[in-house]
DNA sequence: CTTGACATGTTATATTATAACATTTATACC
DNA sequence: GGTATAAATGTTATAATATAACATGTCAAG
């Protein structure tokens, strides 16, 4: 690779700067090629088709609907039905390869896949960009809420609509 | 009223306990008394379906999809087309007498209206009880997450999905 | 009592998602 | 290589959730 991603990578690493212009051909290669890595490790296959759908979540910082991930599949030459959008969708997610976005019944592309991470978005309703931010201060006091009455938490959904810098300006 | 409810009120004023035995018919009753003040207060109308549809949805501490609230309002005599559940369930929505549960694609009542409170949801998927728990830590969490990129908050989902306490015994 | 605003009823359709089964493709073993 | 097995994909059909658009009814103000 060409330099090492512990440190700051802008819209990848650090990826609430999804917001501002970055080198976004990185991003996506990036996520990609740890997304193969991630998926040999643990012996399953990145199919053409998962493969596909995952490159076109990447191809920017939004959520796609499954019925427009099956379009651009269709064209493709793959099958044009809903479980082979979903399908690809359901395995990528349960990888942590892609996240579903709740709000928007959409699926948008993890930009760090293989760090543990809880995932919070934020949503614009400007330029309906969608930004992965550092959750784990959110989880905590979560689960704190959460312990109060006992409760255990397996899976959250935490999701913040509003808008980005950029939005804000033209608002 | 018969007593103060600045005082805790089990299953109503600390809603976690909606997983604990408790009286509900109180829990039920002061939310639709609290909802109708609320509702008089803004020079709105509280009327006959969105009355329904709220002691509908207060019944229980759960979360009811609007097509099973559909089923109900159309067994009374109401009208029995989508639009008649959904447009009550928008309306108390909007006043925040009950929210919407992403995860389930359903609706819950709000178990104490006219609070200021930034929701944030507790989903057993045992019991399928649905609890609010006190939401202002993990807001002021996200808000300092997203205020890092410049961005700002308008709506939020907060929801936790996982066992509660009886249930995990029961596993 | 009429007007205007709001609410409800109704028809139709859009959008999102899954069940069930047939067919193909890849892997494992001989 | 050739078969058994599992995994993935294709396909048909349908379920579940949600909204647009317009007609009708209700109510309170003037
Ligand atoms: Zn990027
Ligand atoms: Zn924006
Ligand atoms: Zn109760
Ligand atoms: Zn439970």
């Amino acid at each position: 690779m060409a330099h090492s991603h512990i440190d700051a990578c802008p819209g990848c690493e650090v990826p609430d700067l999804a917001f501002a212009a970055h080198d976004h051909a990185h991003c996506s290669a990036d996520a990609l090629a740890r997304a193969e890595a991630l998926v040999a490790e643990k012996g399953l296959r990145l199919t053409p088709v998962r493969r596909r759908v995952l490159e076109i979540l990447l191809e920017e910082h939004r959520a796609l609907g499954a019925y427009d991930v099956l379009t651009r599949l269709a064209a493709e030459g793959f099958g044009n039905q809903p479980p082979v959008a979903y399908r690809a969708l359901d395995f990528l997610e349960e990888q942590g390869l892609a996240h579903r976005i709740r709000r928007l019944n959409a699926f948008t592309a993890c930009m760090h896949p293989g760090e543990a991470h809880a995932p919070a978005f934020l949503i614009c309703r400007g330029c309906n960009v969608v930004a992965e931010a550092p959750a784990a201060p959110v989880m905590a006091a979560l689960q704190v809420a959460a312990g109060q009455s006992g409760f255990v938490i397996e899976r959250s959904t935490i999701e913040a609509l509003g808008l980005c810098p950029n939005c804000q300006v033209a608002a």
